[in-house]
DNA sequence: TAGATATTTAGCACATTGGCTAAATATCTA
DNA sequence: TAGATATTTAGCCAATGTGCTAAATATCTA
């Protein structure tokens, strides 16, 4: 898959308000799939394709936790896409980012 | 129209890539919908209908010049609206701007 | 004014999106 | 194993998005 039709990806998942409201839900840690759907006016099956978008973006990851499956917002992904886009159309906005330290983290190549 | 919905009009405008690619282009500065049409192998009509969708969202805007319409990109409202989603959801990535100074620009109110 | 050029508007066709309900799958618990 | 709970998958439907061509509008030029 070509780099544009990836950030086109990210794009269309950013463009429904429920799923930018999911993923602001999940800026305090990670969430199950019920947790989530508690939180709109929607059916779950709904928030499950929502979910299911924003993992085929790389905006979230899960991990199943017995009878749950729980969700975590992929922070990285989010910021690297917008801030190259952002940096393309707009060079005098730079996104800066405070990546936290982490032991044996290795930087990413081009 | 609240906050949200104005939100969901930029990145439905930027979840499409001719959009962003339109974008892209006026970077170098205002362009004329011809000379952006002339960049795509779409007709004219559907790219006037992007240069709508971009234009109602704010990203750009429009001057009349004899026979042609020029396009600019806003940059600022680009910028923002980005800056705000990214903060609301990754507040470890900031979007710094370099905003130039023009002679009587006042500062935004909240 | 007539015609050429630039652009948008109108209307059609087809694919995608996003909601729903019903059914399938996976896991836990008695 | 049977049933309860959590979640996804399948399939339907109405609305939206995006391409096209034809026609309308605006401006320039002869």
């Amino acid at each position: 898959m070509t780099e544009a039709q990836d950030e086109t990806g990210v794009f269309k998942a950013l463009a429904d308000p429920t799923r930018r409201q999911i993923l602001e839900d999940l800026r305090g840690g990670e969430l199950a799939a019920g947790e989530i759907a508690g939180k709109f006016p929607i059916s779950a099956p709904s928030i499950s394709r929502h979910l299911g978008v924003l993992k085929g973006a790389g905006l979230v990851t899960e991990r199943r936790d017995g009878n749950r499956i729980l969700y975590t917002l992929a922070e990285d992904r989010l910021a690297t896409c917008i801030g190259r886009f952002l940096s393309a159309v707009c060079p005098e906005q730079i996104v800066l980012r405070h990546t936290k330290w982490r032991p044996g983290a290795q930087r990413e190549g081009s």
